[in-house]
DNA sequence: AGTCGTTACATATTATAGTTGATAAACTTG
DNA sequence: CAAGTTTATCAACTATAATATGTAACGACT
């Protein structure tokens, strides 16, 4: 399950069905263009804070952006997370 | 329409519904106890591939961790996004 | 073919998400 | 009440999300 595209299918689709370009978006959300192409090509993994914003400017529920939308999920696993960083204190 | 809060409290009600500790989650998410902490109380704007995971882990679907929740909204903001970073290029 | 509108691609930078270890504070239990 | 358990808090670090800018590629239309 890849959340990055399933949130960018369910954006790509809300967007076009209320006919607005990306530009468009871009504009009334805030976020650039191209960081909204990327999102839609689940070429980003959004903050909960970002999926939330752009929900608002396409004037639609933040929880319509991660619902399930029925399609076929690919063999490939789940992006994961960030790997080990800092040990978060000098010793 | 603070989203931290919100996904904070779903996560807080859905972890104490099953009994379970932040510790034991953050055994079966692999994030740290700290930080399941801070994101349950709201100080944390976790992605959405942290908000799949964390779900996973708690086995409920993704979707239950962003619901509306049926709490008052308080009258404070939601928290924004991130603010201007760098040109992007050397110029 | 040329033009225009739209989307995709590239790059460097900054802000912040997520990690880690330590430990204080709060809570629960016997 | 003391001890054990759980949660909250702090701080420093690394990885990455988001920004800004430029522009290539694509599709539609004339």
């Amino acid at each position: 399950m890849d959340m990055r595209k399933l949130v960018g299918r369910n954006l790509a689709r809300l967007r076009q069905a209320q006919k607005l370009t990306q530009e468009e978006l871009a504009m009334r959300s805030g976020f650039s263009q191209q960081y909204l192409s990327d999102v839609e090509r689940g070429l980003k993994n959004p903050t909960i804070i970002t999926l939330y914003e752009i929900a608002l400017a396409l004037s639609v529920s933040h929880v319509a952006l991660v619902e399930p939308d029925g399609m076929a999920e690919e063999t490939a696993p789940q992006p994961k997370r960030r790997r080990a960083a800092g040990t978060g204190r000098i010793k």
